[in-house]
DNA sequence: ATTAGTGCAAACAATTTGCAATACT
DNA sequence: AGTATTGCAAATTGTTTGCACTAAT
């Protein structure tokens, strides 16, 4: 688990502990979604990098960075893949109207669901992940 | 919501409700969505139809199938997207490894969580759906 | 008869890949 | 120096669209 405020530092040692070679465009990268509090598509950071990185890099990227843990893919509900930093663990409430992101936190309840379920389950006894994401409408699209 | 088995008769009626006609087609992806307990993909039911239907209709009937809300896109953390039918509410732990799905259902402690979200949060007041999927590794796969 | 739905082929968008050039350790 | 990473262009995959034909109301 990552802290939550990362430096260009912590970054390199990141990519380091990781086996992966500190270069500018990993580190632009890294930036963005450590910059980023909300949840990006690979066409976001392209955007942000044009002309400084190739569209095929970020997407190379984005997939290392996905193999070694340093984000993880979130389950909004819409047409596009959207990934964020895989530091604290939390949840989102998205606005089915304007796309806005809330992030939350929640242990407790889910903690009680997870033991239950491997429980019951006669398949599952390993739970490694859970995502928890609610769909609502947000008051500016009330 | 729909019913939790869907029979022929009560498809031709949502079709109607919604304005639309009652194909072959639609009966034959409908009835796939109803015979698979477990959600599927553009791909699944293009591949069970072969030389039955185009594939540009699966996809064209995917979707107005989604826009009447008889089936519901699932947030799984897989490459493709998946859809199942939009009748009991339920949740999926999903194997790591071999993509195995189990369903389970969860309400109490899920209504906990939402009510102290809308509580808690300012800008969302209002939530309509949520999801919540486990990821872990199955018996088979340990 | 009218209009929605379908098949086919072509178009598109997002993502991936091969390869030679470049940058990191 | 040696290997991983990058840029570029081409390939691939998943999905959508235009249009003439067919089928449901």
């Amino acid at each position: 688990m990552l802290k939550e405020k990362l430096l260009i530092e912590d970054f390199k040692n990141i990519l380091k502990e990781k086996g992966l070679k500190c270069t500018s465009s990993r580190e632009m990268i890294l930036e963005i979604f450590s910059g980023n509090k909300r949840p990006i598509r690979a066409e976001d950071s392209y955007n942000k990098l044009k002309n400084k990185i190739d569209e095929a890099t970020i997407y190379r990227t984005i997939s290392s960075f996905k193999k070694v843990g340093l984000i993880r893919r979130v389950n909004l509900r819409r047409e596009s893949v959207y990934f964020e930093l895989n530091n604290d663990h939390h949840h989102h409430i998205v606005c089915e109207k304007c796309g806005e992101i809330e992030d939350f936190k929640e242990n407790s309840e889910i903690e009680k669901i997870l033991g239950r379920i491997v429980e019951k389950s006669s398949r599952f006894k390993i739970i490694n992940e859970h995502s928890l994401e609610l769909f609502g409408v947000c008051s500016k699209c009330i």
